[in-house]
DNA sequence: GCAAGGTC
């Protein structure tokens, strides 16, 4: 009988040949895969006394990915606000990707058993289950099970082996919404910020003015400790400082107190200390004791982010690309972990031994063969990867890349070694009631030191005092100085906070700090021998853009992440559904969304501050965005509000105008190349047509390509849809954006209501869409419009404030009137039917 | 063109 078949697939290749490795004895047969990093290894093993026949395979990382669907591809396809409901779809992430799906999906058609080794993670579960997902598409009866491990060591891997457990699927679902939240939030403040921004302030040229719920914390940390040295107010400060000169020794005896900032009171215990001379000191403690610097922990990714850049001058990016590449040469072990504490069954010797050749720190290395090795132990545990170690010698290497192999190999020794040992010598003076400290410091052995120059411990000279002699000291003086402001961050620093704040994880820390300089948010300057992260304007301005708005959850500070992080915690701890924590995170991000738009002035006002506005229009610009619902939208006109067109980036938009009644003669516009006709129709629309007295219109809009737009905009109030078609086809019925739509609204009419109820109501301040939506619209339409019949421009002016009016009249000489004509446009006339 | 998370 053929015996059973098992499949294992793990989370990278790496991992797939460790297992096969120890799982085989070494004895495997490997096959290449359409994908030449990704290897099945194929052999025969023992599972509950049974041989069964092995193949290890992997993926790489994640397979899927979330998307939205293509009609919502174009930034002006949908408004902004649409991106916090629209549907989403699974896809896989490339071609590459693709292949892979594929051979997981051919090998499980022939096996009986499925087991996972993605890493012991919440991203792990996730790839985990949708490999499952792959699996079980081949192969409906597929037996699936999950190795659980903590680090690719014999004795765990065969543990894991046997002992298998099943998917969290909790923990995927928490992925699953972290992938979610992440893309709606992304996307929708992205689009909308850059779009209307970069529209109001020329200067911003082409650049995206990216949001994230990572790297806005990331720009929050570099902007809060530039303001905190920008805005440092220097105090003064008073002291006594004592100086003593024995055995050709300066000793400097600090005072107790420290400083002083009252002058006053300093002077007086000075002026108490001086009267009697000389001065006479008393040796009142002397103590030495047996002090230790204590060997560093093992090495996680952000240490070695942090000190690439502290001690090796490298980007935290940079390093990591070395540090990958290094692994991937085998010449170090895997380069992404949280893990600061060895297994206590790692075998270290080897792994030393293979360093004492080394002329460098190859001494070093034997010494330590023939001590019992213990490393210190930290607090974090990813249960997937050990500490940075090197795992092979490596010879041959030049550059950067030999700088960080280096410092692999001299931590990893500087682990196994002890810590530095000295002797402090602590001497107190006292004169008269106050009391003065000098330390002493001899290193009585150098220990991890020896082979990790990056730390520093050196002697401090300290000559004999004796308990209770006294003596006169060289100088005693009151000196003066004055704080000194916080230093610029820098990004071993801001890897730090993100580290403890929960901004990342430890393989996209760096990737978020090269975004915000990437984007420009951000710049590094070099100061001396060290260099700052620096916010730039625009950096300056978003961040005090969004600050000035005053949410109760700062869209720039780390609370927020913080919070949905909590929430997938309870997820993968079962006490909350996926959809219950989706529809509160997907509700509170929609209605910061909105009190965004509704405050735009002041998110305005932070730029403002830093960029010269080319145009006061910029409710107009924003409103225009946010009502983008398809890429040839109709906008809500009352009777007495028609329409212009605008085109925003490729697309032509129909927006609301102030047009003092229906006569639509002379109604034109200069058309644009896309359309062949505008026409209006003096029909009636369905839903307006239980209002009588309304006039009810249909505007038809005919482009090159037989597409049909067809809008109602008479007085339909709440009733938006608009009509859209393809004259191409025989179908006219609404495309799918309507089912869309649709869609929208089943899933949460609560919050769509909400939505637009927020909408309207900051349309007391936005007026760009005022005439175009609901009741108020029309009431607007009926007190300005009609009033100002026959003066387009000003007439709209005096209904509705001064901004729009401006920057419709002369604010950029583009008249969008009645007759105008618009820059953008060309010149060919279009045909207007009544 | 847009997020953050895997990994090569």
């Amino acid at each position: 009988m053929e015996s059973e078949k098992v499949l294992c697939v793990a989370e990278k290749p790496s991992v797939a040949k460790e297992i096969a490795k120890i799982l085989s004895g070494n004895r495997f047969v490997m096959r290449n895969s359409r994908i030449n990093y990704i290897k099945n290894y194929e052999f025969k093993c023992q599972l509950n006394s049974k041989e069964v026949q092995v193949i290890i395979t992997s993926v790489c990382g994640h397979i899927n990915a979330l998307d939205f669907p293509s009609q919502y591809a174009k930034w002006e396809s949908c408004s902004p606000t649409v991106l916090f409901d629209a549907p989403i779809i699974k896809k896989t992430i490339d071609e590459n990707a693709e292949c892979i799906r594929e051979n997981i999906f051919n090998i499980a058609h022939s096996v009986s058993h499925l087991m996972i080794w993605t890493d012991c993670d919440r991203e792990g579960e996730k790839i985990g289950s949708d490999i499952v997902d792959i699996c079980r598409m081949a192969n409906s009866d597929i037996v699936v099970s999950r190795a659980r491990f903590s680090a690719i060591i014999p004795p765990q891997i065969k543990q894991a082996w046997e002992s298998p457990v099943q998917l969290d699927m909790n923990q995927a679902e928490a992925v699953n919404t972290r992938m979610e939240l992440d893309l709606r939030i992304g996307y929708a403040f992205t689009r909308y910020q850059t779009l209307g921004l970069r529209q109001i302030f020329p200067e911003l040229g082409n650049g995206i003015l990216s949001y994230g719920s990572c790297q806005f914390p990331t720009l929050g940390f570099v902007v809060e400790r530039y303001k905190a040295v920008e805005n440092f107010v220097k105090e003064k400060f008073w002291k006594i400082h004592v100086v003593v000169d024995r055995d050709d020794t300066i000793v400097n005896f600090n005072w107790d107190k420290g400083v002083l900032f009252n002058v006053n009171c300093c002077n007086a215990i000075y002026c108490d200390l001086m009267m009697d001379q000389p001065v006479i000191a008393t040796v009142v403690e002397v103590v030495t004791k047996e002090t230790r610097k204590y060997k560093p922990f093992p090495l996680t990714t952000v240490e070695l982010q942090k000190a690439g850049c502290r001690f090796l001058h490298i980007s935290s990016a940079e390093i990591m690309k070395i540090a990958e590449d290094l692994y991937n040469k085998g010449f170090i072990s895997y380069p992404r972990t949280e893990t600061d504490q060895f297994d206590h069954q790692f075998n270290f010797k080897d792994l030393i031994q293979a360093q004492s050749q080394d002329p460098r720190w190859g001494d070093f290395a034997s010494s330590l063969l023939d001590k019992r090795i213990t490393t210190r132990k930290g607090k974090h545990n990813d249960q997937a990867h050990p500490p940075i170690h090197p795992v092979q010698y490596a010879t041959g290497l030049t550059g950067k890349e030999k700088t960080v192999y280096e410092f692999v190999v001299r931590r990893f020794l500087a682990c196994c070694s002890d810590d530095a040992k000295g002797n402090e010598t602590t001497v107190k003076i006292k004169i008269k009631e106050e009391y003065f400290t000098a330390k002493g410091l001899v290193i009585t052995e150098n220990n991890y030191l020896d082979v990790y120059p990056y730390d520093r411990w050196s002697d401090k000279n300290l000559p004999n005092f004796i308990l209770n002699e006294t003596f006169t000291p060289k100088e005693c003086t009151m000196e003066e100085g004055e704080t000194t402001p916080p230093e610029y961050l820098t990004e071993a620093e801001l890897i730090n906070t993100m580290d403890k704040n929960g901004i990342g994880t430890d393989a996209t820390i760096h990737e978020h700090i090269k975004k915000i300089i990437d984007r420009e948010y951000v710049e590094k300057q070099d100061q001396g021998n060290k260099t700052y992260l620096i916010p730039s304007n625009l950096g300056l301005a978003i961040v005090e853009g969004y600050d000035s708005i005053g949410f109760n959850e700062s869209l720039t500070k780390p609370l927020l992440r913080a919070k949905m992080e909590q929430n997938l915690k309870e997820i993968c701890e079962g006490t909350r559904e996926k959809n219950d924590v989706l529809t509160e995170n997907v509700n509170k991000y929609r209605d910061m969304f909105l009190v965004t738009h509704n405050n735009l002035q002041l998110l305005i006002g932070g730029f403002a501050k830093y960029f010269t506005s080319g145009t006061d229009d910029v409710h107009r610009v924003f409103n225009d965005i946010i009502n983008v619902e398809n890429p040839k939208l109709v906008r809500w006109c009352r009777d007495s509000w028609p329409m212009y067109l605008k085109k925003i980036q490729n697309n032509w938009i129909i927006s609301c105008i102030n047009y003092p009644n229906c006569n639509y003669d002379g109604f034109f516009f200069n058309s644009p190349n896309s359309i062949k006709s505008i026409t209006v129709n003096n029909e009636v629309c369905s839903i307006c047509s239980r209002n009588p007295l309304q006039p009810v219109y249909y505007l038809t809009i005919v482009y090159r390509t037989n597409r049909i737009i067809r809008g109602c905009f008479g007085g339909c109030d709440d009733n938006m849809d608009m009509l859209l078609s393809r004259s191409s086809g025989t179908n006219n019925k609404p495309r799918n954006i309507d089912a869309d739509s649709n869609s929208r609204r089943g899933r949460g009419s609560g919050s769509v209501t909400r939505g637009r109820s927020s909408r309207d109501d900051g349309e007391n301040d936005i007026q760009g869409t005022r005439g175009s939506r609901g009741s108020r619209g029309s009431r607007v339409s009926k007190r300005g419009g009609r009033g100002s019949r026959g003066r387009a421009g000003r007439g709209f002016t005096s209904a509705r404030g001064s901004g729009r009016g401006r920057g419709r009249g002369r604010g950029r000489g583009r008249g969008r009137g009645r007759g105008s004509n618009d820059g953008s446009y060309d010149n060919e006339p279009l045909n207007i039917d009544k």
